[in-house]
DNA sequence: ATATTCCCCTGGAAGC
DNA sequence: TGCTTCCAGGGGAATA
């Protein structure tokens, strides 16, 4: 599913073509995590035009006039793909918002982990409370090595399965977690509370590249992952580690291994991850 | 509080 | 071909 750089990739997408869009209906189509109802949708948006498109973490806000705002989850497979009125939907579309300029913007997902909901802003441009426990976005200049040591003084976790937590550092997930430990040369499974202040400052530095690379290149299409326009990133070419097993290791030749850690599967090499 | 496990749901790939 | 099993990028609840 969708990770920091692939919900980037679809926010930039839907803010080059939603501001400006009226609301005329939204409809349902299907079942998601949370129960929706496109009634209420259509009551409190219809006539409503998008102000912008906006990320959190993992999660995707439409501002609506009056700190208004659509919140939205990808889950595993949730997709957005903006249409014209009239195309025929497709096996795992959950909702429609139908504009009135003709165009329709459809949120499909076939595991139904995603979401989407309607919430209020405590003040225009802040976020619901339901994103108030979130960490930091680790690409701002105030995430650094230093607050991650901060955070990690006692802890026991796994390094990778702490970084993954996203009361921790928002927005990393599976792929990147081992994409990000390989670079920095730190094995996945170390406890966090153990790791030294230099090895928090190059794992901090190698979110923020793997992230910003991954954005550069339209994210990772793994499996089901598609942009807006329905094409596949490009990233997950330039993966070095996840989903490698077996293959040969880009800096020391040694074999990429996989392992299970915190129930997810994790990959990468023993020989240069100390 | 923290760590671990399980579960939500569906489809695709691999194994037999 | 067809059936079975395993696995999947997230996150939250339940359990020690």
């Amino acid at each position: 599913m969708p990770e920091l750089p692939e919900v980037e990739t679809v926010v930039r997408a839907l803010n080059a073509s939603l501001p400006g869009k009226t609301v005329s209906a939204v409809c349902s189509m299907g079942k998601l995590r949370l129960p929706f109802d496109a009634g209420d949708l259509t009551r409190r948006l219809a006539g409503r035009k998008i102000l912008g498109v906006r990320r959190r973490a993992k999660y995707i806000l439409v501002d609506f006039p009056g700190q208004l705002a659509l919140l939205a989850h990808l889950g595993m497979t949730g997709r957005f793909r903006l249409e014209t009125t009239g195309t025929p939907g497709q096996k795992h579309d959950r909702v429609a918002f139908l504009f009135e300029d003709g165009s329709e913007l459809r949120y499909s997902d076939a595991r139904r982990f995603g979401f989407i909901k309607l919430a209020c802003l405590p003040r225009p441009g802040g976020f619901p409370g339901d994103l108030e426990r979130l960490g930091p976005e680790p690409l701002e200049r105030s995430f650094t090595g230093d607050v991650l040591l901060a955070s990690a003084a006692g802890r026991k976790a796994p390094v990778k399965t702490f970084i993954m937590d996203q009361k921790i550092v928002v927005g990393v997930g599976n792929i990147y977690a081992s994409e990000a430990l390989y670079g920095a040369g730190i094995n996945p499974a170390r406890p966090a509370g153990l790791l030294s202040p230099a090895e928090w400052r190059r794992l901090a530095a190698e979110i923020k590249g793997v992230l910003r690379r991954a954005i550069r290149k339209g994210g990772s299409t793994i499996r089901s992952y598609q942009t807006v326009a329905g094409t596949e990133g490009g990233f997950q070419r330039s993966l070095r580690v996840y989903g490698k097993t077996g293959g040969e290791c880009p800096r020391c030749g040694g074999r990429i291994e996989s392992t299970r850690l915190g129930g997810r599967s994790t990959f990468f090499c023993p020989g240069c991850q100390v």
